[in-house]
DNA sequence: GTCTATACCGTGATAGAC
DNA sequence: GTCTATCACGGTATAGAC
């Protein structure tokens, strides 16, 4: 069975390959199992769907991955690494010394790693984005472990800018809000509609990640900084 | 086998019953389905696990509400409409003609059913808030159609007094506006913690109801008033 | 009408042949 | 690495007891 920590290291697999050479088992079970999870969700994505659109056996999963939810793992941290360096790259640029820090400079700071990712199907695309901001909204049984020991680096890097960015608050205002504005942002990608399960009339497009942007903003930055 | 419509007029089963005289059978499984259903989620929670806590036979659940599925309907749909009846309640109390209607009282209009339902274990009390949160806000499958029909009101009365509260904008900014304060709403009183998944080390805690509003209200307001 | 026992098929997992 | 066979468990349907 592969190594887990291979795959963060090695040359990030998918999406690369010339039509008529396909890429190996693996990468074919990651591809196609990507795509159902968002398509269907986990529980209704069955080993024996993936393994038949991969055109790869069955037992092939097992094999390579060990089991249903180590696959799901795989598939989640194989494009997790490189959307956080993205966050933690664009958090470098504006923690310059001496420069203002703002919640609004923060806040894009998530953002645009999620637009630019939710334009980039080479890392995964909007689908990956969908699946990212499920799994962490519906805190996902999978990834609490598997999560909260390697990137503990995000939150706490969030946390110090939050505190440096809002200094006229306490730090558990700063926490509260800071959970307040992720769930928000978080929500917007994952593509669900609260209202539209009640039905309405006046519809949002909650899939373009543009349009979101454009609202989502305003609204967490004005969270963020309202007086207490 | 029963009804559907008939639960939602008959009187509402359950938590009302003395020690050592159980409810009925089906009451038993709306029962211990709807605490399992919360505590380990839809797909992890068997039939089995239910019928044998409820000391039921694993048919009966078929036999009372035809399957697994329309079990999780049943469990919804018995405690739902109390809380929409609650909400348009409120509502009715602040818009009253002549009288000012600001956002900050019809977020509080939502708030504060939800603060009732989750210390009411009569009505489902916090355990059935959570279900209800998460089930809106992973736009679960089972109610998509269930709901849509028979509770657009609550969302059309929502959408028409928010255009009231706020005539300064449009009502397609107040449609993205509505949609990311119900899905923060919602989400809180879902009680997962999206930064937990990441590792935090200010922890907020995400299931106490009083503390929640506290901090939820300011930040909702800010984001549905911030000028555009 | 209500409850029970039991059988059916699809699921994830695994052992062992090649 | 790959494939087949087999397993236990899941939701479901039904025949029949009371």
């Amino acid at each position: 069975m592969m190594n887990k920590a291979t795959q963060l290291i090695t040359p990030i697999k998918g999406q690369d390959h010339m039509e008529a050479n396909k890429p190996d088992t693996a990468t074919r079970i990651l591809d196609v199992a990507e795509r159902l999870f968002v398509e269907h969700g986990f529980e209704a994505t069955s080993l024996r769907m993936i393994t038949q659109q991969a055109e790869v056996n069955l037992a092939a999963v097992n094999y390579h991955f060990g089991s249903k939810d180590a696959l799901f793992e795989s598939v989640f941290m194989r494009r997790i690494g490189p959307f956080v360096a993205a966050c933690l790259a664009e958090l470098d640029a504006i923690e310059q010394p001496g420069q203002a820090l703002t919640a609004e400079a923060l806040v894009t700071s998530f953002v645009r790693p999620c637009l630019a990712l939710s334009k980039d199907p080479s890392r995964g695309g909007a689908l990956f984005v969908r699946l990212m901001s499920r799994t962490l909204v519906e805190n996902h049984r999978l990834l609490r472990e598997a999560l909260s020991q390697q990137y503990s680096v995000f939150v706490q890097r969030y946390s110090i800018a939050f505190q440096r960015a809002l200094p006229q608050f306490e730090s558990e205002d700063i926490a509260w809000r800071m959970h307040f504005a992720f769930t928000v942002m978080f929500n917007a990608f994952a593509g669900n509609d609260v209202l539209k399960i009640f039905g309405r009339s006046q519809v949002v497009n909650a899939r373009d990640p543009d349009l979101i942007i454009k609202h989502l903003v305003p609204f967490v930055v004005a969270g963020l900084t309202a007086p207490i």
